[in-house]
DNA sequence: CTAGGGTTAG
């Protein structure tokens, strides 16, 4: 660029706020090179320009560099680049530099208020707001709204905030009533938050975000209709409708599983210009994700987007885990972000913790954890804990869950919930009613989920009467409504217990039309003990809700044979294959060196199945020299007239005996081993692993579909109570 | 110079 005239201060002031306006670097870039080559003297304020510039382009570096040539920094100059240092959550840089100022002033609190807050950091927050009101710096709507923002866990003190605001006269910032808003309708008050939204009025200052801010909270009150009626009040008014107006109208649709109309919405975007947006797109493939039942429509979806941000990585691979058997697809999603030059966040890492859990492999997950650890993503924020313990619960492991949650620097709801899920799952029923007690008396609030926890805990020990004080004490104590689930838990409690007509009799009283999840716990309780009648009832409630389900037909099937009913166990299976019902065959699997091995019933195809057979052999010699009788009950015999003999040695080849029996003959002597099955464990099996973690003196732990048993020394986690 | 609403998460 040839220059014929000088070039004054004012131009390159000029120039520049062009340039932060438009986002230009470029531009910037070489304004700031001409800068430096001009007879201009040295301007703090060209300066402080120059760093905004590169700190709204998101280049820090500069940023840094150009705040480190400022000859004459000002409070100005020191607020610039904590913000820059903020965005890039460098939060423990921006203290510094908060620190080095001479005299901040009260932009240079309202700047780190809003970097804590961004990050829920409430305590730090709190403590700069009580040193703004004693400095008397004049605290004003960006530091209540930042202050709000921080302690939005907290409805307690918003409350209090809230006060102080309306009483201070500071409720004219939309910006502070916004954050109210939010907070309201986040921790579950929704007409608190619409009364907020009210009072707002016309004039006074409710703008866009409130009306988007509304249209969240309406979503996430399931109030579907009145989240779509507020977006079509918004363009009616002829209010600017943005990417945060689409995502939260998206949110909706996802929260009341509205695919159609999701559908509707999608079509509109995209003759509006907004599919391609990042932002939209992770609301689209929310919406996709969690009510499409698939991951194709989600794919679609991403290859949309122009510019793919962090947040839609992270929604896809959250999506892949939210199907277990896509939930390696998840971890190759998560690589592949890698691979595109992203760094995970804490967000990422729980998704892909979680997709390790559905795999129910411990050495990813330990990968996984190990790699969350090294990365310096705020790896021990809540969160990522949380899904750390029920990783490890779900890979079997719950004392490694254990050690998580014990160095925690802070518990909240969701990590006591895993936690008390984790021994739930595992039978130790004990523990998970201890944590719950703790829960109580450390003030931390049990929500509907914790119940469900501490109901299944009761369930795998049958423990009725415990179970039936939480029942009563979710509803009366906590005031949570139970839904479908928690009466589920009840059915199998007092199923299971044996009390199966007063089961019978919650699924004839509850408030929920029983679907086939009830009709499938009660069967099961029948089978247990052997209750023909009342099975033959639930098995027809099962199938008239679900005819293509093989199980209510194995399972009364089975049921008749075992009463010798040959006759009535013959139709049921005729019935079956007339509707062409096919069984899930059953499968266990384990790993070994990061390597998963799947094994079926009489499967050969395992290249060291000879080895399999021969330990196997040797096994059932000295289990028998110890006791134990084959069960052919549990043979799973097609042909009712085949052999004793060959019942047995069908027995031994169940596929969770071979996935034992492999594991074993892998491994260290004393190396603990887990297998993993896709149906119940049988009957047999059990028995059978016990003896052979007594004569192997190994711990030996199968998940079934339903919980873990852990075999030691000749003993069940479930003190067979399964 | 600073903000509120928001997509992902347990």
């Amino acid at each position: 660029m040839q220059c014929t005239y000088p070039l004054q201060l004012q131009t390159f002031r000029n120039l520049l706020k062009a340039c932060i306006a438009q986002r230009d670097l470029i531009t910037g870039k070489i304004l700031h090179a001409l800068y430096f080559k001009s007879l201009i003297p040295p301007s703090t304020y060209l300066s402080n320009h120059f760093t905004l510039l590169y700190s709204k382009c998101g280049s820090l570096h500069n940023a840094q560099t150009s705040f480190h040539l400022t000859q004459y920094p000002n409070v100005f100059s020191y607020n610039t680049l904590i913000n820059a240092y903020a965005k890039h959550s460098l939060i423990h840089i921006a203290r510094r530099v908060f620190d080095e100022i001479p005299q901040p002033d009260i932009v240079s609190y309202n700047t780190l208020i809003a970097a804590y807050a961004d990050r829920g950091e409430c305590g730090p927050t709190l403590r700069l707001f009580e040193e703004v009101r004693e400095l008397r710096l004049g605290l004003d709507g960006f530091t209540l709204s930042g202050v709000i923002t921080a302690c939005g866990d907290d409805v307690g003190l918003v409350r209090q905030l809230h006060c102080f605001v309306v009483v201070c006269g500071h409720d004219c910032y939309a910006s502070v009533n916004n954050a109210v808003l939010a907070c309201y309708s986040r921790k579950g008050f929704l007409s608190e938050a619409r009364r907020v939204f009210r009072e707002m009025g016309e004039g006074g200052g409710r703008d866009e975000v409130s009306w988007n801010a509304m249209i969240v909270a309406c979503g996430q009150h399931r109030e579907g209709m009145e989240a779509v009626g507020l977006f079509r009040e918004m363009v009616r008014r002829g209010l600017k409708v943005d990417m945060f107006t689409m995502a939260s109208v998206l949110t909706a649709f996802t929260c009341v599983k509205d695919l159609v109309g999701g559908r509707q919405f999608h079509g509109m975007m995209i003759k509006s210009g907004f599919h391609g947006n990042s932002h939209v797109g992770s609301g689209l493939i929310d919406l996709y994700s969690k009510c499409a039942g698939s991951m194709v429509e989600c794919r679609k979806v991403f290859e949309e987007i122009t510019a793919p941000d962090l947040v839609l990585w992270n929604t896809m691979i959250s999506g892949f885990s939210l199907y277990e058997d896509l939930s390696e697809d998840g971890l190759w999603c998560f690589r592949e972000m890698q691979r595109n030059g992203f760094r995970p966040d804490d967000c990422s890492f729980v998704c892909v913790t979680s997709a390790c859990s559905n795999l129910s492999s411990p050495s990813l997950g330990k990968q996984v954890h190990a790699l969350a650890i090294k990365s310096d993503v705020p790896y021990n924020r809540v969160s990522v804990n949380n899904a750390l313990v029920a990783m490890y619960s779900k890979c079997g492991n719950v004392h490694d869950a254990r050690r998580v949650f014990d160095t925690m620097p802070e518990h909240n709801t969701v990590s006591l919930n895993s936690m008390i899920a984790g021994y739930a799952q595992h039978g130790v029923e004990v523990e998970s009613l201890r944590l719950f007690e703790l829960m109580l008396e450390k003030d931390i609030a049990p929500n509907s989920i914790t119940f469900i926890a501490v109901l299944s805990a009761c369930v795998h020990t049958g423990k009725v009467e415990e179970g039936q004080k939480y029942f009563n004490m979710m509803k009366e104590r906590f005031c949570i409504e139970p839904e479908a689930e928690h009466y589920s838990c009840m059915i199998d409690l007092l199923g299971r217990a044996g009390k199966l007509k007063e089961a019978e009799r919650i699924i004839e009283t509850m408030p929920f039309n029983p679907g086939s999840i009830e009709w499938a716990t009660l069967l099961g309780a029948c089978r247990k003990h052997g209750n023909v009648e009342l099975a033959v009832k639930a098995a027809n409630e099962f199938l008239r809700l679900e005819p293509y389900n093989a199980a209510p037909y194995v399972m009364l099937s089975n049921m008749y044979a075992s009463a010798a009913r040959w006759e009535e166990a013959a139709t049921v299976k005729r019935l079956m294959r007339e509707r062409g019902v096919k069984k899930k065959p059953g499968c266990s699997w384990i790993e070994i060196d990061k390597k998963v091995h799947v094994f079926v019933a009489e499967d050969t195809s395992h290249p060291m199945i000879k080895e399999i057979h021969v330990y196997m052999g040797k096994m059932l010699k000295k289990m028998k020299q110890a006791g134990y009788v084959p069960d052919i009950r549990w043979a799973l015999v097609k042909d009712e007239e085949v052999e004793p003999d060959e019942r047995e040695r069908r027995l031994l080849y169940h596929s969770e005996k071979l996935a034992v029996a492999f594991g074993l003959i892998s491994t260290e002597e004393g190396v603990p081993i887990l297998v993993v099955k896709n149906l119940r464990i049988c009957g047999d099996c059990h028995n059978a692993v016990k003896l052979i973690s007594a004569l192997t003196g190994r711990e030996i732990t199968v998940r079934d579909t339903h919980r873990f048993h852990c075999f030691k020394e000749g003993h069940c986690s479930c003190r067979d109570y399964w």
